[in-house]
DNA sequence: CAATTAACCTAACAAATGTTAGGTAGGTAA
DNA sequence: TTACCTACCTAACATTTGTTAGGTTAATTG
């Protein structure tokens, strides 16, 4: 944290190491799972040998415990950042689209990370998942959070359970990861039709389309 | 194949054991993951040593391998099997909640197979994903042609892209296997919930609810 | 210059892995 | 009884695993 007069943005040597061990351990983690994933296969991809890791680590739970959270605080950040743009004000429809696409970006384009926690979360060491449940926790009451004020104010039905409806949303979006392919798809354009049926549903309107609430 | 005249009902002890091994290997893949489970884990688990899995089996690929196919295949029964008991006229929302909850049941109560399928169908072998993939193109298949002709209907808005509803879908079930818990929540209302979502949305309805299309 | 430190490497360890070859107890059939 | 077959077991194999102890090199610091 010491202040460097002469060159005032390189990083020490350990610690860009570091950064790519990370890196290159959510990219392992995610392709092939946790277990199959060996730490002289991490050091092997950062020209290294597993015993230099060491040197950086305490153990491969402590790799795997920060890569799981890094993947969900990248995707919370981005999500927080999208909702600041937002006027207070604006509809479900509008608040909804931004939260979905965001996070969808986080999880599909910009990093290893989040989808690498998504796919292994169930295969790391139990006391691994525990130390991270918390950080998992605060971002679904995120999105709770988020949804809560729009109930209150009459944009969501008052019979709709939001807790349930965070878990489904979650799913859908997490999913994605399973089908998503950027070369055949376009992220807005899934977003939108995401927060389309959540907010519209499949079923036509009743009514002409120009109501308004 | 041979019909046994004396002990009808009788299964061969081997075909027994073969069933156990199954058994067995989907609840500890579920739990612990595929690179995780050893052979020695499920044979230890079925009261055998390890090396007389292979007797039954190839080798630990082709365990996995009927585990996989044995999970989809165990959903798409339910799924199909609920569907029949349907009018063939059965308006949109009777036609998913009744397929939603099928899935949802076979997948959270009736056995690991299915849960097993989600959870490490991103860590197997790339030859064994390869050849399970046309089995789940069927069953996505299914749903599509379950919807399509609800959509030429009128019952879903046209606008609506039924392959991306049908990810969305698959999303917002499968990831039950991630929080739901059977002494918290009540499955039937579970389903209900995720079937309004899609049907309805999530705003409120602009005109008197019993309005009929 | 000498001393120190950061950032690696080498080489080994005990344990665990999928897999195989060959053996064996118990029932069935001739 | 004899022969055979089913359904296991034993014991080993070659690898691979996470991890550690001790050594090495280059840069930095006093």
């Amino acid at each position: 944290m010491s202040a460097n007069s002469t060159i005032p943005v390189t990083e020490t040597s350990g610690a860009i190491s570091r950064q790519m061990i990370l890196e290159t351990a959510a990219r392992l983690f995610r392709h092939e799972g946790y277990a199959a994933t060996s730490l002289r296969a991490i050091a092997a991809a950062c020209d290294m040998k597993a015993g230099s890791l060491y040197y950086h680590f305490e153990s491969k739970d402590q790799i795997v415990s920060e890569v799981l959270d890094i993947g969900v605080q990248r995707v919370f950040d981005a999500v927080k950042l999208a909702l600041e743009e937002l006027a207070p004000d604006a509809p479900l429809g509008v608040v909804l689209h931004c939260a979905i696409e965001a996070h969808l970006r986080a999880l599909l384009h910009s990093h290893d990370f989040t989808s690498a926690n998504i796919r292994i979360l169930g295969q790391v060491p139990a006391s691994v998942r525990e130390s991270h449940r918390a950080l998992r926790r605060a971002y679904e009451s995120h999105w709770l959070e988020l949804l809560s004020p729009l109930q209150r104010n009459g944009q969501i039905r008052p019979d709709v359970d939001l807790q349930r409806t965070v878990y489904f949303l979650f799913g859908a979006m997490n999913w994605a990861t399973e089908w998503y392919d950027e070369k055949r798809f376009d992220l807005a354009q899934v977003a939108s039709e995401m927060a389309d049926l959540v907010v519209l549903g499949l079923q036509p309107p009743l009514t002409t389309q120009r109501t308004r609430a």
